[in-house]
DNA sequence: GATACGTGGCT
DNA sequence: TAGCCAAGTAT
């Protein structure tokens, strides 16, 4: 049998034909053939058994008739699943399959409507990436996703575990999907000693280790959510796995020796640093007609493309000078700085926010901000020379058809913020 | 290989 | 509260 189960790990021959495994990071020697066949089928019959019935996976009496899932709303729940919870990914993946059945409909789509029902997922090169990797399919592959993991690969947005994820699910190659779901039940599984995230290449070799040819979709399901509902991060409930007779972590444990918890290993993660900023909030009107001012954001970079209100920006908290806020205003006015701050929290940093807001007249409107080329005055605020770029970006948006814009979450936080501050 | 990249829920 | 965690990818 010969197959391939990793796209970086291809030069030898069979999954089974691993490099030793070494022994200082692992605890027991590999299972034995015996073993392996016996865990992959104690996997599936759970699976089979209690396998989660998630909106993109195929009913299992239909799984069982051998039908083949649709890639199209398997990459979009992959691809909306990165790094996300499946509560918080599911309404989202039900919206963008209504308003874009297949994958030629979500190419034909403004890059902007698809940050826009994106907009509270996070991540948004993923959003990005996403439409850039429908208009590849539609314009390289003749509207059809292909078939193959290193095919797959190559698409924007479709890494490793994606590759393989719908590879073995939608088109049965014998992959070896390794998610962080996956990763934990490994280490568990072979008690691995040595930390995250360079334990990523031992893990991954064990996962191919035992990875099903078979079956392998279903196996890569059954695997992950064993991660997900029973071999969880905090609380496992060794008691009703399917793997606990083989399981080292669990061996350990009832030997004392350790808790099944203690595995994954990882290092620790350096603290988060605080930085802040200030950002404007300019409304126009009043009622059901009050507009506020919002530009797009860079492509690049944090909230890539997404809409934003105008402001400074986000420094270290030494760094950051409050005395200079109004430099950046996106139109000279009286700002008001709200009581109060907004946090929000990033991956890899905090973020303290500072909110000024402004109200301008229709007539302000008129006159200043679409030409927005007066200041030449010195030294009234006033009469400053401000950010012509930024204004020509951006444009007043009505509150009653915001929805249809990309705001993401911290921006509005903001908005709540600037609105309920002024109704004190 | 390390770092950038969101958000919400849970303890 | 502060930290951890969630079906990772790009650079």
């Amino acid at each position: 049998m010969t197959r391939k189960l990793d796209p970086q790990n291809q030069t030898k021959e069979t999954v089974i034909k691993r490099a030793p495994l070494p022994v200082t990071h692992v605890s027991e020697a590999a299972p034995s053939r015996a073993d392996i066949e016996q865990l992959r089928q104690d996997l599936l019959s759970h699976y089979d058994a209690h396998g989660r019935t998630l909106p993109w996976r195929i009913r299992p009496e239909d799984r069982a008739r051998g039908v083949q899932a649709d890639p199209y709303s398997v990459w979009l729940s992959e691809i909306m699943l990165q790094q996300t919870t499946v509560a918080h990914a599911t309404p989202y993946w039900k919206r963008f399959l209504s308003e874009f059945p297949t994958v030629i409909d979500l190419a034909n789509a403004e890059r902007d409507r698809v940050l826009t029902l994106w907009a509270g997922l996070g991540y948004y090169a993923r959003a990005r990436n996403l439409h850039k990797c429908a208009e590849t399919v539609r314009d390289l592959h003749d509207g059809v996703f292909p078939t193959t993991e290193a095919a797959l690969l190559k698409l924007p947005g479709i890494g490793l575990y994606t590759a393989a994820a719908i590879a073995a699910i939608c088109f049965n190659e014998p992959t070896n999907i390794v998610d962080g779901n996956v990763e934990r039940v490994i280490a568990r599984f072979f008690a691995v000693d040595a930390p995250l995230p360079k334990a990523r290449k031992i893990l991954r070799d064990l996962a191919g280790s035992l990875a099903d040819p078979v079956r392998p979709g279903d196996y890569g399901q059954a695997i992950m959510d064993l991660g997900a509902k029973t071999c969880t991060p905090r609380k496992p409930l060794c008691v009703e796995c399917p793997w606990q007779w083989k399981c080292k972590a669990y061996s350990l444990s009832t030997i004392q020796a350790c808790a099944v918890t203690d595995y994954p290993k990882k290092l620790k993660k350096t603290s988060r640093p605080i930085r802040s900023g200030a950002v404007f909030v300019l409304t126009c009107g009043d009622g059901d007609a009050t507009s506020v001012w919002l530009a797009q954001r860079p492509d690049d970079g944090l909230l890539g493309g997404m809409m934003g209100f105008v402001g400074t920006q986000w420094r270290d908290m030494k760094a950051d000078d409050p005395s200079q806020d109004l430099q950046y205003a996106p139109y000279p006015k009286n700002w008001e700085l709200l009581d109060g701050e907004i946090r929000h929290v990033f991956t890899h940093f905090d973020l303290r926010l500072r909110v000024y807001r402004a109200q301008i007249s229709d007539s302000d409107r008129g006159h200043n901000i679409n030409s927005g080329h007066e200041g030449s005055g010195a030294g009234d605020f006033a009469s400053r020379d401000f950010d012509i770029a930024a204004l020509e970006a951006g444009k007043f948006i009505r509150l009653s058809d915001i929805e249809n814009y990309a705001l993401p979450t911290v921006m509005k936080k903001a908005l709540q913020h600037a609105l309920q501050r002024a109704e004190l």
